[in-house]
RNA sequence: GCUCCCAUCGUCUAACGGUCAGGACUCCAGAUUUUCACUCUGGAAACACGGGUUCGAUUCCCGUUGGGAGUACCA
């Protein structure tokens, strides 16, 4: 018999989703969904001074747009509630116990003050920052140092405790990561951290194995920041669970910026999204902006995110998620950081516009309209336009300028093009122009076009010399499709409004 | 400082001892387009370094260098 997968994403409600942890999910996801497993959203909100209000519906909206829904989660409920840590309080305690009753934990009553005496007294040039180990813990107020009675008479009188885990002196705990393979650490170094705050609430380190293992997670994909510690995750679940019940790790290689590691700040400094979408801090009103609302698909964010340290082993580069899900495989993931690159991760943006029916992301387009207050036409001619378009845009913010002459005239010409050239004799024609188009009972394309060259030629004027003033009158630049398509598509009074407007201005 | 992780074009990557080191993004040139884009063709661009192992190393081992992460009663 095969257990059934059960992987999780276990982020903190602290604030907005970046590109690394929209990764993780993704790579979570990807798995569970080829395994015909389950993905678990578990809230760890164990830290209440950092937590956001608002951040956890934002997750919950970022997941929704990306199409990486969980099977569980507070929201979407599930055989293992609560999923918020928060709620799950009771539960840890009781393993905490167990591990002081078994030796390999214990009761500290250090104060914030005198861990900090601690790490300035330690301090030297050769170990800048002293831990709470194996070395020093026989210094310090602990179940370890202080006798049983004077503990007991501390506990009593509600002095406030956390309880640390006892790490071994000289042991090496090896495991098996699915990305790097075998891992080893030396115990000795690695210090006796924190399982049970003050406040009774676990920290990560204790409520990650606890509800691993209560959920049946089967594997474990995180950050490669985690890598450190797990060596302490490795012994908790020797100690409490048993080794044989542990999940599979896998540490992910991170996802870095320009320079070193990918901040918040990076987005601002190197003008791209660094969050799925945007999100401003309540607390500081610090605003990051969003891949969606900079005018990403969720099909191209999702695709490029998973070719940053994946690939098929194909030349493929374009995925859906079905085929991203048929695809991967965990044992192809890197096990080096990768660089984001805006450039490429339009490229995926643009591959995705041209693939994708427009109606897809009409809606979507529409929405920006509607904020430019461009005003809109009606839907076949909409979609008419997209499709026109399409190819020229990399974001679906480039519609605004690729697609919006259609719906309303320029609001700038770009005369400079004009100018240097233009003459009285092309005043003449495009004066010639409006009447003959006023006098044209097909408005079609193919008559637009013929009578325009028909006319240049009885003018004996190159009607290449022509047809950029009237691109930049009806368009307003140097961009678009063909001149006399445009004109098609924006009908016979447009036409002639943008020609005479065009010619006011160039005659000045 | 210490611990751990990592190392192929500028960037994302292929290669699992023998290849002219392949693809993609970006960039450049050309074709097409009487604009711009799309498309097509071509070009520039990499095995970090030093030792081993081997008939033969980008590939395996060790070291050096470089980069990253961790070193909280944060996750």
């Amino acid at each position: 018999m095969t257990i059934k997968v059960r992987v999780r994403f276990a982020p903190s409600p602290t604030g907005g989703l970046h590109l690394g942890g929209v990764r993780t999910v993704l790579y979570n996801y990807l798995f569970a969904k080829k395994h015909g497993g389950d993905f678990i959203l578990r809230i760890e909100d164990t830290d209440q001074t950092r937590f956001v209000e608002g951040a956890e519906k934002y997750i919950f909206d970022c997941l929704k747009w990306c199409g990486l829904e969980p099977d569980e989660s507070p929201l979407h409920g599930g055989p293992c509630q609560p999923y918020r840590q928060s709620e799950r309080k009771p539960t840890y305690l009781q393993y905490a116990l167990q591990l002081i009753e078994q030796g390999n934990a214990y009761y500290a009553f250090d104060t914030p003050e005198e861990l900090e005496k601690m790490r300035s007294d330690y301090k030297t040039a050769e170990n800048p920052s002293p831990q709470y180990d194996a070395r020093i813990r026989m210094k310090m107020s602990n179940s370890l140092t202080l006798p049983a009675q004077k503990v007991k008479e501390l506990i009593d009188a509600g002095t406030r405790y956390v309880i640390r885990i006892k790490m071994p002196e000289n042991e090496t705990i090896r495991f098996d990561d699915l990305i790097h393979h075998e891992v080893s650490f030396d115990s000795g170094l690695v210090d006796d951290k924190v399982l049970l705050k003050a406040d009774g609430m676990p920290t990560y380190h204790l409520a990650v194995v606890v509800d691993d293992y209560l959920m049946g997670i089967t594997h474990a994909f995180r950050g490669e920041e985690w890598l450190s510690s797990a060596p302490v995750h490795i012994l908790l679940w020797k100690y409490l669970f048993g080794l044989g019940n542990m999940p599979q790790w896998a540490h992910l290689p991170l996802i870095l910026g320009p320079s070193g590691k990918l901040s918040k700040r990076d987005g601002a400094k190197y003008g791209f999204p660094v969050f799925a979408m945007n999100w401003t801090d309540p607390r500081s009103n610090e605003f990051t902006e969003g891949f969606k609302e900079k005018g990403f698909l969720p099909e191209a964010f999702i695709n490029l995110l998973a070719m940053l340290g994946w690939n098929s082993g194909t030349e493929q580069e374009i995925f859906t998620k079905e085929e991203l899900i048929k695809n991967f495989s965990i044992e192809r993931v890197h096990k080096s950081g990768a660089k984001f690159d805006f450039e490429k991760a339009k490229w995926f943006n643009q591959e995705w516009i041209k693939k994708l029916p427009v109606t897809n992301y009409a809606d979507s387009v529409k929405e920006l309209f509607a904020a430019k207050n461009i005003p809109l036409k009606d839907d076949t001619y909409f979609i008419e336009v997209l499709e026109l378009v399409k190819d020229r845009c990399a974001l679906l913010t480039d519609f605004i300028e690729q697609a919006g002459y259609f719906f309303q005239a320029p609001a700038e010409l770009d005369a400079a093009s004009v100018m240097p050239k233009w003459n009285e004799s092309k005043k003449e024609f495009f004066d010639q122009y409006c009447q003959d188009l006023e006098q044209l009972n097909e408005w079609d394309v193919s008559s637009i076009e013929s009578l325009f060259k028909n006319l240049a030629t009885e003018k004996n004027i190159k009607p290449g010399e022509l047809q950029l003033p009237l691109r930049i009158m009806l368009v307003g630049g140097k961009f678009g499709p063909a001149v006399f398509e445009i004109a098609g598509m924006i009908g016979k009074v447009a036409t002639i409004e943008r020609i005479n407007k065009g010619l006011s201005i160039f005659t000045q």
